[in-house]
RNA sequence: GUCCCCAUCGUCUAGAGGCCUAGGACACUACCCUUUCACGGUAGGUACCGGGGUUCGAAUCCCCGUGGGGACGCCA
């Protein structure tokens, strides 16, 4: 059975990097019919807030990544540490250490100070024949792990390959804090136990912790589960993300108008691949997933592949969709679109040409209201030339039949009659209708307003305002 | 400093000894389409970090450099 889980710290929103550890995860899950769980790691009492876990949640839900079991809370676990606390003490596997933070300090500091990799000393730790020195009266003690000091500690990696570590490289890590309270790599080991967790998808900075999880596994005789770690996903410019740096919660990519399969997809062939495929859907995604073709370094985000993807999608998707969409974002800017403005229509033509759901509304809202074209294209574009040709087109446009090929029809008959070129007519009709140089054919853009908007823009040519 | 990881076009990647005069995608350039701008279509340029091996043959395996990253907490 394939057990896979996802176990943030709830001390920030989802970004991109944990969004992708976590589809990861998902899609491993659900590619063997297994379970996916999700854990929150709070036992940071200080950093971990109930809005961060919300900001996760939010996240996932957006992304679609919908999981198993929990949300589990190693807060509401610490009974269960407790109990194996104790049994590794009885045990032996565990010891108390009086070595104040202080000393601790120095001792690092000494450490580095002669080259050596900082790591506690192992002075209250108990061997055969060794005499500790009695507790100092006052101290609280914490609880260390007593880490083998030979042979090493070694697993084959499913994305890095072999791996080993020599046990002389570790020291024997605190589990329980001077006021009891267990630290992350013990809660991990516990609830990757407990939890039955088959693989570990994680991100690569857990690669230094995997050793010391593996051996209080084997201390308390579980069964070592699979490990697979993830490189990390830099920013756009080669940086590491973070807080100060471009690290941005999954959300915002909701609110700058992408879609949550874009994203997926994106995210997706972050780092994965399979063979050239480059566009496809998050079930298709989860038939293909394996651990085989995950890259084992580091990969750039590249928001311009995003936005080619959302594009992408945009236009696939049903016009229904995203009128709907549209008018949430109409109605975020207080914004309502006319009756008589035909929305399916307007975004139908539109998305084929703008990249994000924004933008849409941003064309949307074109329509909406009354408008007050620039003056400069005002300038540019409405010449003496043009004025008449103008005039008689929106006059003859109040009676024909309002579709794209009958408007054609009569813009080309007034192009030819009046011996204009066909921009010197076309240009001004666009600055009229939407205040801009670039939209679609202007035939069919007539077509996404009511008639009678149409001819209120049209004939401001007439009024003084906005016309030079 | 010590340990660990990584290294193919600008970017994401294909590639698991011969199929590679290195493929795809984004981006870029040119052209076509066009009532403007997009979309779309066609074409093009750009990469195996360096040096040693192993082998008939290496982008692919090994070693050494170099460069980048990570870890070394009573944080997670």
């Amino acid at each position: 059975m394939i057990r896979t889980r996802f176990a943030p710290s709830p001390t920030g929103f989802l970004h991109v990097g944990g969004a992708r550890t976590a589809l990861f995860s998902w899609a491993f899950a659900r590619r063997h019919g297994g379970s996916f769980i999700l854990r929150v790691e709070d036992t940071d009492l200080a950093r971990s807030t109930p809005e961060a876990v919300q900001a996760i949640l939010d996240g996932m839900h957006w992304l679609g990544l919908s999981y198993d079991e929990g949300p589990f809370y190693q807060t509401q676990r610490m009974d269960r540490y407790r109990t194996v606390i104790q049994e590794m003490l009885a045990a032996g596997t565990a010891y108390f250490c009086y070595t104040s933070a202080e000393e601790l300090a120095g001792l690092r500091e000494a450490q580095r100070a002669h080259g050596l990799k900082p790591r506690y000393d192992g002075r209250w730790r108990p061997e055969p024949g060794k005499a500790l020195p009695a507790p100092p009266a006052g101290v609280l003690p914490v609880v260390r792990f007593r880490n083998p000091t030979t042979g090493v500690v070694a697993w084959d990696d499913l994305v890095k390959g072999r791996i080993e570590i020599a046990n002389s490289e570790l020291d024997d890590l605190v589990i329980a804090r001077a006021d009891g309270t267990p630290t992350y790599n013990f809660c991990v080991v516990v609830d990757d136990w407990d939890m039955a967790i088959s693989h570990v998808i994680r991100g690569d900075d857990h690669v230094n912790n995997t050793p010391r999880q593996i051996n209080i596994l084997q201390a308390l005789g579980a069964r070592v589960p699979y490990y697979a770690h993830l490189s990390m996903i830099l920013g756009s410019d080669g940086q590491k993300l973070s807080k100060r740096h471009g690290a941005v919660s999954v959300m915002q990519y909701d609110e700058a108008g992408y879609l949550p399969q874009a994203v997926v997809n994106y995210l997706a062939r972050l780092g994965w691949s399979h063979g050239d495929d480059e566009v496809f859907s998050a079930e298709q995604f989860c038939q293909w997933f394996d651990l085989d073709h995950i890259t084992p370094s580091a990969a750039q985000f590249n928001p311009e592949k995003l936005d080619w993807l959302n594009a992408w999608y945009l236009k696939q998707a049903d016009n229904g969709d995203l009128a709907q969409a549209v008018t949430r974002r109409l109605a975020a800017r207080s914004l309502r679109l006319g009756e008589a403005a035909p929305l399916a229509e307007i975004v139908g033509v539109y998305k084929e040409r703008v990249a994000n759901l924004n933008q849409l509304t941003d064309a949307v809202a074109l329509f909406h209201g009354d408008l007050q074209p620039p003056a400069d294209l005002v300038h540019k574009h409405l010449t003496a030339r043009a004025l008449p040709v103008l005039r008689e087109f929106t006059c003859r446009l109040a009676d024909i039949a309002w579709e794209a090929p009958a408007i054609a029809g009569l813009i080309k008959d007034c192009v030819a009659r009046s011996g204009i070129r066909m921009p010197e007519l076309a240009m001004p009709l666009r600055v009229l209708l939407t205040g801009q140089e670039h939209t679609p054919s202007v035939d069919l853009l007539l077509t996404l307003f009511a008639r009678q908007t149409a001819l209120t823009r049209l004939r401001a040519i007439d009024s003084d305002e906005g016309v030079s």
